[in-house]
DNA sequence: ATATAAAAAGACATGTATGTCTTTATATAA
DNA sequence: TTATATAAAGACATACATGTCTTTTTATAT
């Protein structure tokens, strides 16, 4: 569903909020040490959302990823948005250039709930809702 | 969520289906015009769909794609096997190598209903209901 | 000032999905 | 039996996602 760059930027992102809680600004070794994704790949995938502004980072010495203490919450569908294309949400899941609840194509009634059900999910989904559930540790972040 | 081999595959099975309905076995050139894909692309799309046998074909004048009297309805998900890669239905939605409801990860009971409402739609849904639906104007093949 | 630690940047490598072109095999019609 | 229409097959092309390697820039510590 979420493409691989997609999921290593959200786990990546949670791990960056958790540390903060901590006082720490993880750089992207630590990070994708700790999520268990490819390391200069996701120093790429980090340096993207730092460009969107979707997370903050310092150079240097001591610097790192961080979040704004003034920032809202992120949420998932805002990531998707910066990284792969926000078009999944409207796109005819039969293919068809275009189709609506007027003019359907055959798998419309039934697709388009499946698709607003993500949809949902990934707009209420944020990166501060995941990181609660695991620091309650009602959940984990990486499994090796 | 499908991919566009698969999109071509499902859209050209219905109209393989709605014409042997008609008594007639069409061509992939004939096909890839009514369904709006690439001619040589479904054409291997249609090679690969009768190696696997979910649809069968003729060589030679008169030849083309049919489905067998005898053949029960064809899922989406029959067809998504064979394209894709079943995995997608049992894969974690963050990533993670393992996930389930005893140790999710933190988007795990959300995303899981939203997993299970796609598979039960392509596991209901069958090239002879969308073909249906088609007969019955109630939705198109194909929107150029 | 200099060394060090970190992100940023650019070049390159690999894999997979998607798509095209040409040739071959085969069934039917004439 | 020859021509024709068709699927099958193989080689090639392109785009994009994913991943790695090296160099550059920049902030901090000493």
């Amino acid at each position: 569903m979420l493409s691989k760059t997609t999921e290593y930027a959200i786990r990546a992102l949670v791990y960056v909020y958790i540390q903060n809680q901590n006082g720490r600004r993880p750089g992207y070794k630590e990070i994708s040490k700790e999520i268990d994704s490819p390391e200069q790949f996701t120093a790429k995938v980090l340096q993207n959302l730092a460009r969107a502004a979707l997370v903050s980072s310092m150079k240097g010495r001591g610097g790192g990823f961080f979040f704004e203490d003034s920032l809202a919450e992120l949420s998932l569908y805002e990531i998707i948005r910066v990284i792969e294309d926000e078009k999944f949400f409207s796109k005819c899941g039969f293919g068809l250039k275009s189709c609506d609840c007027k003019n359907p194509c055959p798998l419309h009634n039934d697709y388009h709930p499946v698709r607003e059900g993500f949809y949902n999910l990934v707009k209420n989904t944020t990166i501060q809702s995941l990181a609660n559930k695991i620091n309650e540790h009602k959940a984990v972040l990486a499994r090796l």
